[in-house]
RNA sequence: GCUCCUAUCGUCUAGCUGGUCAGGACGCCGGCCUCUCACGCCGGUAACAGGGGUUCGAGUCCCCUUGGGAGCGCCA
């Protein structure tokens, strides 16, 4: 058998987090087997589904590197494939119409709840020839009265449900259109998928989907019901309380490289030993869904972060410097003017959490910055500071190679015949030439700023101390 | 309310068929390195929800309680 996995999204709104988890397993377990990873999307909620969801969905996967191999498929598109089963379930008394209203339905349910009972449909219509008056009937799903439906579950082993607690439900609306049980029984079965691997939301639906898979004579596919992802405080996601945080695509936005993204994801609820970094070859290798937790987890944003910076100082420069290129230019920055991207992004590798970090810490080697830090400039910008930075700036102006290494001499120089130790003079000189205390080592940050800026910077640092000494 | 799922450091987790000083990672705290920041290195902090069983022995198996989550729609 030739494993069919899916990932199945409705489109109502950005891919997030937990989502992305889904299809990542999904996709995993797809790979792992050499089979096939389906994307289908469930937009039969004509009120809620939008265009810009179906967009947003398929650049998350995108952007994640989570190709499929089919799809994607739109519920949408195969009414007719769906009316047809209905009618066929119609026609073998395995489903019948039923006339009750909302109204009536909703005065049941509000009955049973006061009796504190499960409030279920009670099959008032089960044995209903007539049609009733100005009533357009919805399709209701025959359950069966008695026994047991058993789950056996990839994650959870084996899970067992009464019919009895299971009651009618609704495959068809009013208006003929089908309802996601339905959809998604029929969809699994056209598109032979052998694993339905999903959240956890969905197991209680189970049941009642292989009830239906078997009124139709078919064979359930194998299930595996993911924990939930819950957000940071331990409550539910969602984009109300969590705001955009919890969208693939604003993970990018913040700096964020997929792949530590997916690493992330990959060890919520999984793990292998002690193994914290997989690569995407290691995670197809080593996963297998039968290890996935039962719990669910919390999401930790400062673990992500660590990954991120993690996977920033493990890539290639060349790829850094593509992602920092895209940021920098967020922040109205060019930077085929001004020193080789490649050099920065090196020498910024173990220093940025996220590119946004990067480029925001790298913008003074493109541009003058406005105004000094004011906490670096009160602390190294003093009068004391003064003809240490003069004496290095006319070190500096007699350069002729403007390499690291003679810029460094520099320095040393500098502070060796004031009798200084060096970070009495580098400090100062860092904050005139970048505006803030922090940046790469004194040589590569002047190297890369350049000689030019370099020397009105100073200037402009120097300028800037006699101010503060005459207003003292 | 009913049904189902679930429970190891603050968080993510290891702990296979019962015997470990309950391990790792993030975070946090301290130290080293050092021109700053960061990286790196060293060290520290902190957990088996509670109660019953079974057993020579329980984080591990069983039951109950409590906590958390999901579902109970003409949403998916």
């Amino acid at each position: 058998m030739t494993i069919r996995a899916r990932f199945a999204p409705s489109p109502t709104g950005y891919l997030h987090i937990g989502g992305a988890r889904t299809a990542l397993f999904s996709w995993l377990h797809a790979r792992k087997h050499g089979g096939k990873f389906v994307l289908r999307i469930e937009d039969t909620d004509l009120e809620r589904s939008t265009a810009e969801s179906v967009n947003a969905i398929l650049e998350g996967m995108t952007w994640l590197g989570l190709e499929y191999d089919e799809g994607p498929f739109f519920q949408t598109h195969r009414f007719d494939r769906y009316r047809e089963v209905i009618q066929r379930l119609l026609d073998e008394d395995k489903a019948y119409y039923c006339y009750c209203t909302r109204e009536e339905l909703e005065a049941m349910r509000a009955e049973q709840m006061a009796r504190k009972e499960k409030p279920r449909y009670d099959g008032r219509c089960r044995a209903r020839t007539t049609p009733r008056e100005g009533v357009e009937p919805v399709v209701r799903f025959r359950n069966p009265a008695d026994g047991v439906v058993v789950v056996e579950d990839l994650i959870r082993g084996k899970v067992v449900f009464q019919n009895s607690e299971l009651d009618d439900l609704i495959i068809a609306r009013s208006d003929g259109s089908p309802t996601y049980n339905l959809t998604v029984v029929v969809d699994d079965l056209d598109m032979t998928v052998s694993h339905v691997i999903r959240g956890d939301d969905h197991l209680n639906n189970t049941p009642r989907q292989i009830n239906i898979l078997r009124a139709l004579g078919a064979e359930p596919p194998v299930y595996a019901h993911l924990p939930m992802i819950l957000a940071e405080d331990g409550a539910k996601l969602s984009k109300r309380v969590h705001g955009e945080s919890v969208s693939v695509i604003q993970y990018r936005e913040e700096g964020y490289l997929p792949e530590a993204l997916l690493n992330y994801l990959v060890r919520l609820g999984w793990s292998h030993g002690d193994q914290e970094v997989f690569s995407l070859e290691e995670m197809v290798t080593l996963f297998d869904i039968k290890d996935v937790n039962n719990s669910a987890s919390s999401i930790n944003p400062s673990k992500l972060l660590w990954l991120n910076q993690h996977y920033i100082m493990q890539s290639p420069v060349e790829h850094i410097a593509h992602h920092l290129s895209y940021h920098l230019g967020k922040l109205d920055i060019d930077p085929s003017h001004g020193p080789d991207i490649l050099e920065v992004a090196k020498v910024q590798q173990e220093r940025a959490k996220t590119l946004v970090e990067m480029a925001e810490m790298s913008s003074y080697f493109y541009h003058d910055f406005a105004e000094f830090e004011e906490k670096a400039a009160k602390k190294h910008l003093r009068p004391v500071a003064a003809e240490g930075l003069a004496k290095v700036r006319d070190a500096l102006a007699a350069l002729e190679d403007w390499t690291a290494e003679n810029i460094y001499q520099a320095v040393v120089t500098a502070s060796e015949t004031l009798e200084l130790k060096m970070g009495k003079v580098a400090q100062p000189l860092r904050v005139a030439v970048s505006g803030r205390a922090a940046t790469p080592s004194i040589d590569i940050t002047l190297y890369l700023v350049g000689k030019e800026a370099c020397l009105r910077r100073i200037d402009r640092a120097l300028d800037y101390i006699a101010q503060r000494e005459s207003a003292a």
